[in-house]
RNA sequence: AGGCACGUAGCUCAGUGGGAGAGCACUACCUUGACACGGUAGGGGUCGGCAGUUCAAUCCUGCCCGUGCCUACCA
C-alpha cells in the first residue's frame, strides 16, 4: 500500500510547507526585464488596521486565480501587494488606545502621536499580510508597499504640486461635511445616509409690523439660532405681501428678511422655509443667491458657540431640546409631527454629520472626470460585468469637486506653507524653508493631511516607483486587471482612472472586474455588531485554504452577492478530499510506472480512454474560456463536475478492471491515461486550489519538468488524442450500465448480488460497442452472466429497460416480484409517453414544421422516433409481465 | 424621487429563444480492496403574476407584485 498520501487530506502542514517553499524560492517574484508578455494586477490595498474578512478573502482568491493562471500560461506576472494607511480609521484605533490609557492625542502632541501610529503599524500592521499568505496569495511580497512609504509620499507630493500648478487644486470656504467626533472634514462619499425616525417641528416666527406668524418646519430646530432668512416661493399667493418684510427670530431676537426663491416647494408644509446658510447645503446656496449672512452657531465638536446666545456651550442635541422647550413655553411651537428622513453619518464612526462652514482644499474634478469617462466609452478600460459601466458614468457625470483636506494627523501632510509676512502660499515638492514669494522664513505648513483616497488614487503607478521612470512601469503599467468590489467603485476605481490618465497618460488598468459582496447565510452584511461574521481564518483552520477558496470561487457568479455559510464550505472540503483520494488510487496503481517517452497517440486506446481524454480536452477548453471571461464560477463548476462525475465516477471505476487484470499491455495503457488525466487535471486545478494540487503533483511518478506546479504549463489540450466518436461509443455503454443500475435500484436488488443480463441490440454497431465495453458493464452493473447479441429472445420473466437501440433484460426469476416490475414499467412508460405527446404535438403543428429551422426539426423527429421505439419495447414487456399475473 | 439588480426544486444558487440544471437537504439500499468528507438508485419545480412578440418564451418586450442595493439638497 502506497504510503505517500494519508487516507484523508489534512491541509495544515501541507499549506505551510508549500507556501514557504514558493516564497523562499522566489516563485512569486516578477521580473521587469523578462521577455515574456506581461500580466499585472495591483492589490486593492487593505487597511493597515484591518484583519482579513470575507470580502478580502474573495477578492484575493480571485486575483490569485488570475495570477497563477497567467503565470502558468507563460506570462510574466506582477501581483503588487501592499497596505493603505487608512487615515481616519487608523488614527481612531490609536486614539482609542490612548483613551484607554486616559490620554488623548492633544496631550501628547502631533509629533509623538504620529510616531505612536508608526510604532503601532510596526507592531501589528502586518497582520493582514500574514493572513493573505494563509489564503495562498502569490503576491510579489518583496515589492510590498505602504501608502505612507517614502516613495509613495513622494508621488503624493508630486501629484499635489502638479495639480495645483495646473489649477486643478484650490482652496475654498464652503459648507462641508464635518464629523464632530473625528474633528475633520469628509468628502461627500464618506458620508453614509440612513433613514431615521425623527420629528418635524413647526415653528412660529412673528412677522414684524404685523400680528401674523410665519410657520416654518424643520427637522433640526436648534439650527434656528443661525437662521438668516425665511424663504417662500415667488409665486406663492399666501405670502406675496410679506416678501421683503422681516420676521423676528425668536429666542435670539434677531430681525431676518423674508425672501422669495424658486427652491421652495409651495406644497410642502406651510410653504415657508427657515434658511440657515451655515448649516444646510441648500440654504447655503440660497444664501449665496440672496446675499444672506452665514451664521455659524457650532464649534468643531458640535457645541453651540457664542452666536447661540443663551444656548452657548450646549451640546447640539441638548440645545435642540432646550430650544424646543423654550419655543413651546412661548407658544411658538405650532405642532410636532413624526417624520422620517435621511441623516448623514460619518462612515468611520457613525456620528451624525454636521454641515459646517470651513476653509478646505479641493480637487477640481471636471477635466479629470471627462478623461476618465472618455476612456471607458472608448473601451480603453473595460468594466466587467458591463452593467457597472452605467453606474460609473452616472456618478462621473454628477461629480462635485473633491474635498481632500482632513483635519487629522495621520496621513500625508498637505505640502503647502503659509507666509506670516506676505500671506502668500508656498506649494512645494520639498519641505519649504522660506516663502517662495518674499523669502521670509516665517512660514508654517498647513496642519491638515490629505484624504486617504488621494494616495490610493495613485496606487497603480506610485507602487511601481513613479514619479521616477523605470522598467517596472514600462513593463507593467497599465495593469491588466483590477479586481474589486463595487463598494469602492467611486472611492477608488474612478479616482485611479482620473489620476492614471492625468499622470501616466494612460488608463491604470485594461479591465476592471467587479465582484460580489460576501454576506451571511441570511443575506445580511457581515458586521461585528450583528455578530454574524464568519472569520476566514477559522474557516481555513477548519476546512483548509483550498476548500475555502473553491467555495468562494464557486459562488462568485457575476452580479449577485454571495451568501456564505459553513455548510457550503464543507461541501467543497469534500471535493478536495475526493481529489485527494482519487490521487491516492492513481498512485497506488502507478507504482513503478514511468510516464516518460510514451505518446498516447501511439497507444491502442479503449473507448473509455477516448471518452475521458475527450472530456478532458473539453474541460480544458471550457475552463480557459471561463477564466478569459471572468466567469470564475463556471470554471469551478466545470472542474468540479469533470473531476467528480467523469474522472472519479466513471473513468476510475472502469479503469479498475484493466488495472487489476492480467493483461500487462492493457494495464500500461490505462496507467498512461490515468496519469495523463490526473497530471493535467492537477495543473488545471492549481490556480483554484494551489496547495493540494502541489502536494499531489510533487509525488506523482516520473521526472517533473520544473520544481513546482506553479511553473508548470497550464494545459491547453494540444496533443491529446481526442475522439468524439469514441466518446459517443462510451456514452452508449454508460447508458446501458445506468439502465441496469436503474432496474437494480428500483427493484431493490442487493448491491452485492450479481444479476444476469441480456442485451438485445438492433444494430451490429451497438453490439460491437457493447462487446468491447462488456468488462465495464459486468463490473459497474454487477452483472454475472452477460449475453450480447441481435434478435435475442428475452426470457419470459424479466425486467426491461431501453438504452439507445439496445433492449436490456434482466431475468426476474427469483429476483423480484412481478407486481414491482409492473409498477416500474408503468412509471417508465408514463415518462416516455410524455415525451411522445410533446414531440408528436410539436411535429403535427404545421406552423412549427414550416418555420422551425431544419436542425430543430431533425432533432425532434429523432427524439420522437427514439421515444416511440422505446415505448414499443416497454409496452411489450409490460404485456408479458401482466400475462404472468 | 431616480438608477441598478434580483424573484427557477425544501435551502443556496447556475443556466438557455427549441424536451427544466447543480450543490446541500430528503428517501431507500450498501462498511465492494481511493474515498462514509464515500457509493448506487430515487422523490421533488404551472422557472413571481398578467399581457404581448414568435412556429416556439423560464429566457425577448411592457405592466404589476415582492425583495435587496446604490445615488439624491425637499425643509
Amino acid at each position: 500500500m502506497e504510503q505517500k498520501l494519508s487516507k484523508a487530506y489534512e491541509p495544515h502542514d501541507v499549506e505551510r510547507k508549500w507556501y514557504q517553499m514558493w516564497q523562499t524560492s522566489g516563485y512569486f517574484r516578477a521580473d521587469e526585464n523578462s521577455k515574456k508578455p506581461h500580466y499585472s494586477i495591483v492589490i486593492p490595498p487593505p487597511n493597515v488596521t484591518g484583519v482579513l474578512h470575507m470580502g478580502h478573502a474573495l477578492n484575493n482568491t480571485l486575483q490569485d486565480i488570475l495570477c497563477r493562471w497567467k503565470r502558468m500560461s507563460g506570462c510574466e506576472v506582477l501581483w503588487m501587494p501592499g497596505t493603505d494607511h487608512a487615515g481616519i480609521a487608523t488614527q481612531n484605533v490609536v486614539e482609542k488606545q490612548l483613551d484607554n490609557e486616559g490620554r488623548d492625542r492633544h496631550a501628547i502632541g502631533r509629533e509623538a502621536f504620529v510616531a505612536r501610529v508608526w510604532q503601532w503599524r510596526e507592531e501589528s500592521g502586518g497582520q493582514i499580510i500574514q493572513q493573505l499568505k494563509r489564503l495562498g496569495a502569490s503576491c510579489d511580497w518583496e515589492r510590498e508597499r505602504f501608502t505612507m512609504d517614502e516613495g509613495l509620499s513622494t508621488a503624493v507630493r508630486e501629484v499635489f504640486v502638479r495639480l495645483y500648478e495646473d489649477d486643478l487644486i484650490y482652496r475654498a470656504n464652503r459648507l462641508i461635511n464635518w464629523c464632530p467626533r473625528c474633528h475633520t472634514a469628509l468628502s461627500d462619499l464618506e458620508v453614509e445616509h440612513e433613514d431615521k425616525q425623527g420629528h418635524l417641528w413647526h415653528l412660529r416666527y412673528p412677522v414684524i409690523g404685523s400680528d401674523r406668524f410665519m410657520i416654518v418646519a424643520t427637522t433640526r430646530p436648534e439650527t434656528m439660532l443661525g437662521d438668516s432668512a425665511v424663504a417662500v416661493h415667488p409665486e406663492d399667493e399666501r405670502y406675496q405681501d410679506l416678501v421683503g418684510k422681516k420676521v423676528l427670530l425668536p429666542l435670539v431676537d434677531r430681525e431676518i428678511p423674508i425672501v422669495a426663491d424658486e427652491y421652495v416647494d409651495k406644497d410642502f408644509g406651510s410653504g415657508a422655509v427657515k434658511i440657515t446658510p451655515a448649516h444646510d447645503f441648500n440654504d447655503f446656496e440660497l444664501g449665496k443667491r440672496h446675499n444672506l449672512e452665514e451664521i455659524n452657531i457650532f464649534d468643531e465638536s458640535g457645541i453651540v458657540n457664542e452666536n447661540g446666545g443663551p444656548y452657548f456651550r450646549q451640546e447640539r442635541y441638548e440645545a435642540r431640546a432646550n430650544v424646543v422647550a423654550d419655543l413651546e413655553n412661548r407658544g411658538l411651537l405650532a405642532k410636532v409631527d413624526s417624520y422620517e428622513n435621511a441623516v448623514g453619518e460619518c462612515y468611520r464612526c457613525k456620528t451624525v454629520i454636521e454641515p459646517y462652514l470651513s476653509l478646505q482644499w479641493y480637487v477640481k474634478v471636471g477635466p479629470l472626470a471627462a478623461e476618465a469617462i472618455k476612456a471607458v466609452q472608448q473601451g480603453d478600460t473595460r468594466i466587467v460585468p458591463q452593467q457597472w459601466e452605467k453606474t460609473y458614468f452616472e456618478w462621473m457625470y454628477n461629480l462635485q469637486d473633491w474635498c481632500i483636506s482632513r483635519q487629522i494627523w495621520w496621513g500625508h501632510r498637505i505640502p503647502v506653507w503659509y507666509c506670516a509676512e506676505c500671506d502668500e502660499l508656498t506649494v512645494s515638492r520639498e519641505n519649504a524653508e522660506v516663502c517662495s514669494h518674499c523669502g521670509s522664513a516665517a512660514i508654517s505648513q498647513d496642519t491638515d493631511v490629505l484624504d486617504t483616497w488621494f494616495s490610493s488614487a495613485l496606487w497603480p503607478f506610485s507602487t511601481m516607483g513613479w514619479p521616477e521612470q523605470n522598467e517596472t512601469l514600462n513593463k507593467f503599467y497599465p495593469t491588466s486587471c483590477l479586481v474589486t468590489g463595487f463598494d469602492i467603485l467611486f472611492f477608488w476605481v474612478a479616482r485611479m482612472m482620473m489620476m492614471g490618465l492625468k499622470f501616466m497618460q494612460d488608463v491604470p488598468f485594461k479591465d476592471v472586474y467587479i465582484h460580489a459582496l460576501v454576506r451571511d447565510a441570511l443575506g445580511q452584511k457581515m458586521s461585528k455588531s450583528k455578530g454574524n461574521v464568519i472569520d476566514p481564518l477559522h474557516v481555513i483552520d477548519e476546512y483548509g485554504a483550498d476548500a475555502f477558496r473553491f467555495t468562494l470561487t464557486s459562488f462568485a457568479a457575476m452580479g449577485r452577492d454571495i451568501k456564505l455559510s459553513t455548510e457550503r464550505i464543507a461541501g467543497y472540503r469534500n471535493f478536495c478530499n475526493k481529489l485527494w483520494n482519487a490521487s491516492r488510487f492513481a498512485l497506488m496503481n502507478l507504482e513503478n510506472f514511468d510516464p516518460s517517452g510514451i505518446d498516447l497517440n501511439e497507444l491502442e486506446l479503449s473507448d473509455a480512454d477516448r471518452w475521458i481524454l475527450t472530456r478532458l480536452e473539453e474541460t480544458i477548453r471550457q475552463t480557459g474560456q471561463a477564466l478569459d471571461g471572468y466567469k470564475f464560477n463556471e470554471a469551478a463548476s466545470t472542474l468540479y463536475a469533470f473531476t467528480w462525475h467523469n474522472f472519479c465516477d466513471w473513468y476510475i471505476e472502469m479503469a479498475k478492471d484493466d488495472l487489476y487484470g492480467d493483461d500487462r499491455q492493457a494495464r500500461q495503457r490505462v496507467q498512461n491515461v490515468l496519469f495523463t488525466v490526473l497530471e493535467q487535471l492537477l495543473r488545471l486545478l492549481h490556480p483554484f486550489i494551489p496547495f493540494i494540487t502541489e502536494e499531489i503533483w510533487q509525488v506523482l511518478p516520473g521526472e517533473r519538468p520544473c520544481e513546482t506546479i506553479m511553473q508548470a504549463e497550464f494545459p491547453d489540450g494540444a496533443g491529446l488524442p481526442t475522439d468524439t466518436v469514441g466518446a459517443e461509443r462510451m456514452e452508449l455503454v454508460m447508458e446501458v450500465i445506468r439502465a441496469i443500475r436503474n432496474i437494480r435500484g428500483e427493484m431493490d436488488v442487493p448491491p452485492g448480488r450479481q444479476v444476469a443480463a441480456l442485451l438485445n441490440c438492433k444494430s451490429g454497431r451497438s453490439q460491437q460497442i457493447l462487446e468491447e465495453g462488456s468488462a465495464a458493464i459486468r463490473v459497474l452493473g454487477k452483472v454475472g452472466e452477460l449475453t450480447i447479441g441481435q434478435s435475442l429472445a428475452p426470457p419470459e420473466q424479466s425486467a426491461t429497460q431501453v438504452a439507445g437501440d439496445v433492449e436490456i433484460s434482466l431475468p426476474l426469476a427469483g429476483l423480484v416480484d412481478v407486481a414491482e416490475e409492473e409498477k416500474r414499467l408503468q412509471k417508465e412508460i408514463a415518462k416516455v409517453q410524455k415525451d411522445i405527446d410533446l414531440f408528436a404535438k410539436k411535429l403535427s403543428n404545421e406552423k412549427f414544421v414550416a418555420n422551425a429551422p431544419a436542425h430543430v426539426l431533425e432533432k425532434d423527429h429523432g427524439k420522437l422516433r427514439d421515444a416511440e421505439e422505446k415505448m414499443a419495447v416497454l409496452q411489450e414487456s409490460l404485456g408479458k409481465i401482466q400475462a404472468l399475473k
